[in-house]
RNA sequence: GUGAGCGUAGCUCAGCCGGCAGAGCACCAGGUUGUGGCCCUGGGGGUCGCGGGUUCGAACCCCGUCGCUCACCCCA
């Protein structure tokens, strides 16, 4: 038996319906915002990645898929969605118009990781980039719309945490002065802090560690050591916040895996997902255009994880588009009128359920009620000789005799829907 | 990469101290010649994850292995 590779999934009946509903309820979203769809290819050149997430990333280190093609270049299935957005902006001049570019995305995305809740080798994201511009408006009006979207989705337990990681101008001044003083408590600290110190200093805050703790606190926060117009950014984004009565939390602890951030990153957490909290993820990315060879464009963008609202979604009946009628034939002697009257009824746009085998009448409204469809036409030879048809209501149990022309047909159902 | 838990029917799981592989749900048939839901009776279904070891005898004990899950790490 061959199995499915660990870290993905099956999407089942019974389970898709809740991705269809994220989707609609995104896709209606994003046009009331202003948003296009762009779809790109599912691998790029290795060099998009690792160039724009980070080469001492974890995600470039140790996480992506890379194989090399018959071409003999190194391909990498995509680990997020934000490069090849961009890198499709540049090659296909999207910029070229007035204004801000809004795009929206989803579709899978593949980081080899071990699974467990919440996180997945191939998982789903929709995501959307608006380019072009710096305005802090625009960092707001994105945590805006996904408030509002985890509204229309009934998420209503979920924390917004913000938090202003610097540009290049003034973040290496901050790193500069956050090692120099972990160094100084690192004896304090645990193994996991030691080991940060060296790979990821801006980690060692986000340590969970009861006895690290007042050692921490003594460290320079990010929002404290921002240059003026980092200052003046954040500043701004909070105030459009707070006019839109938008809470959100400052988490100067929040530090994205993703290089090519700069100023504003942005987490919307639940509770409800395991150790995976996070179901929203983003920030602003003013150099990630230019890192990959393109002009300098200002980008702003956030990716949210399908499985984690799914897992967050309220439970309740997703499923749409129901079956309306059974069709049960009393025998194989009517089978043949059956599927002719089948095909009729769903030229008429009647969503019609009929039994391929041939099952006892018995059988068929049990089938009937298990499917939870709400009308059965019954039918043996001694009604197609009278051109009658029985109409059952399943729901009642009343039943009927109905001429069987179309039109009589097509009556009776709609008189009762 | 590290740690823990779990693999028995389609699903959820029981199976004691090693002694004939089970229950509920689901499915099928009958009770009712052509009428669902409730009820009753019956039926089909199993490589007990896989391989080895101990034993008269292993689903059960031991070793190995594969898989799944959760957690660390990191992230959506």
């Amino acid at each position: 038996m061959i199995h499915r590779i660990k870290g993905t999934q099956d999407l089942l009946p019974g389970q898709i319906e809740k991705w269809q509903f994220l989707e609609q309820k995104a896709r209606d979203l994003f046009a009331r915002y202003g948003y296009s769809e762009i779809r790109t290819p599912i691998f790029e050149e290795t060099e998009l990645f690792s160039r724009s997430i980070g080469t001492e990333t974890d995600i470039v280190q140790k996480e992506m898929y890379t194989f090399i093609d018959k071409g003999e270049k190194s391909l990498t299935l995509r680990p997020e969605g934000t490069a090849p957005v961009v890198r499709a902006c540049i090659e296909n001049n999207l910029f070229a118009g007035s204004g801000a570019t809004k795009l929206f995305y989803m579709g899978p995305m593949f980081r080899y990781e071990r699974p467990q809740k919440g996180r997945f080798r191939q998982f789903y994201q929709i995501g959307a980039e608006v380019l072009g511009s710096d305005s802090p408006d625009v960092d707001a009006e994105v945590i805006e719309m996904l408030v509002q979207f985890l509204q229309e989705v009934e998420i209503l337990s979920y924390q917004v945490q913000i938090n202003s990681i610097g540009c290049h101008q003034c973040r290496p001044q901050y790193l500069a002065a956050l090692r120099e003083k972990i160094a100084g408590i690192l004896p304090r600290l645990c193994g996991d802090c030691n080991r940060r110190a060296a790979t990821n200093p801006l980690r060692v805050l986000d340590c969970k560690v009861e006895e690290d703790q007042p050692y921490i606190n003594t460290l320079p926060s990010t929002v404290d050591s921002l240059c003026e117009v980092c200052r003046d950014h954040f500043l701004a984004v909070r105030k459009a916040l707070e006019k839109q009565e938008i809470r959100y939390q400052i988490n100067s602890r929040l530090v994205r895996g993703l290089d090519y951030y700069e100023k504003t990153t942005f987490e919307i957490t639940s509770d409800h997902l395991g150790a995976q909290n996070a179901l929203v993820g983003g920030g602003r990315y003013d150099g990630l255009s230019q890192c990959i060879g393109g002009p300098e464009v200002c980008g702003f963008g956030f990716a949210l994880g399908q499985e984690r609202f799914v897992l967050a979604l309220p439970e309740k009946d997703y499923s749409g588009g129901r079956l309306q009628i059974y069709l049960a034939p009393l025998g194989p002697e009517c089978s043949e009128y059956a599927v002719a009257l089948a095909a009729r009824l769903r030229r008429q746009g009647v969503p019609t359920f009929l039994e391929f085998e041939s099952r006892s009448l018995k059988a068929q409204l049990r089938q009937a009620d298990r499917l939870g469809i709400p009308f059965a036409l019954i039918f043996g030879l001694d009604e197609l000789q009278r051109k009658e048809i029985q109409c059952r209501n399943m729901r009642t149990g009343s039943q009927t005799a109905i001429s069987s022309d179309i039109e009589s047909l097509l009556g009776w159902i709609r008189t009762r829907e």
